[in-house]
DNA sequence: CGCATATATTGCGTGACACGCAATATCGGA
DNA sequence: TCCGATATTGCGTGTCACGCAATATATGCG
């Protein structure tokens, strides 16, 4: 997970992929959210300082490319809940883990109001928040010892899960909040998350 | 809500779009999930019988269009709710309410396949789903008192209850499932609503 | 240290698309 | 039957994603 843990061709790689990400995302909160349609293809290559035509081999689409680093930061849900104590109470992991993932650096209220409050991007925000959510049940099943394949319980949880991540944060960029992230987060991880899982329903038999 | 309530034209508005909507998700699934870009807009408008600028009247894209069914459909799912029976328990009622919107005429498998199981449509889809959330999100703060902008928990109910369809609908889609998707709807919704609902810490103060 | 090879970057050309605009056809109502 | 509102359509334009082939760059080995 560390760059020094990968190739330097794959380092590189990252490195101009981030490039391209962060430039686009810039680009698109100077232009503001009524404003995405300035945002050309080359802007967001020269900005990145590579060609179009690379741009475009990293990514298919502005709207991929904006929401890049969102994505990628909801891919590290499951993770964080793996990285959790194991003895610790399976509400409390969860909880835990999306505080940590969503407030470690502070988090980027510019981006996440650009790419919340952009009817264009909305289907690529959604699709961001989705990515947690694979290897986010996979980590669940593993820790409520359920199967992926056979029970409802993990996809179910992680689809909530990440349902109340993105609905803390419309919340939280509403201008007449004054909670902080976490708890805002952690109000709303508790409406869903169960803090004694029973999955006994949940389970469907699968030949 | 039905047709002679509304006007003559907004009448045959709403047909000539459902004309195309179904052209489009009909050619869709003739091409299968691998061939959508073989989906031309010509294509599409032909089959509705409009013209390719009409077809850009009510669609701004092909993904739209195709989804477009699904997207109205759950945009029902607060009206679903609403006309539960007021003594009936808030979980038995969103449980019958998603189990009555979503199987009352035979569900489109194959429909749901081509927008769950495309690439391309991913973004499309989870816009779809997504539609429901608002309007289920009121009825679900009116059926438990809460209030939509200053508790959480409609919200977060909400999403997570098009969570688990979106889940449920996977599971369902899978080839080794056999249980009917009322089955798989009640066993995924089980898993996220609550049977007596707790909205105590998800109350954030407004000013 | 230099070379061969894999890989990344780039330029160009193409096909498709979304949409603004203005003209036309059509429909609904009186 | 006729008028006005509205929907439909054709055309032109700018943008974009992507296949392909050439070039530049970096990696690993002799």
């Amino acid at each position: 997970m560390t760059d020094d843990a990968m190739d330097l061709r794959a380092r590189n790689r990252r490195a101009t992929r981030e490039a391209i990400s962060h430039a686009a995302l810039r680009l698109a909160i100077e232009q503001g959210p009524h404003g995405l349609a300035l945002v050309r293809v080359t802007d967001i290559a020269t900005a990145a300082g590579v060609s179009p035509r690379t741009y475009n081999n990293y990514f298919s689409s502005r709207e991929e490319a904006i929401c890049a680093l969102q994505a990628d930061q909801a891919r590290r849900l499951g993770e964080a809940l793996r990285s959790r104590p194991a003895g610790e109470p399976f509400d409390q992991a969860v909880i835990a883990a999306v505080i940590e993932l969503y407030t470690d650096p502070e988090p980027d209220k510019a981006g996440l109001r650009m790419i919340m409050q952009t009817p264009e991007l909305e289907g690529e925000a959604l699709k961001a928040f989705t990515m947690a959510e694979p290897p986010l049940a996979e980590a669940i099943a593993d820790r409520t010892g359920t199967d992926v394949t056979r029970d409802l319980f993990p996809a179910v949880t992680a689809a909530a899960v990440a349902g109340a991540v993105r609905v803390a944060g419309r919340h939280w960029l509403a201008p007449a909040t004054t909670e902080s992230f976490a708890t805002i987060l952690r109000a709303a991880l508790s409406c869903v998350v169960p803090s004694t899982p029973d999955f006994s329903s949940s389970r469907c038999r699968r030949d």
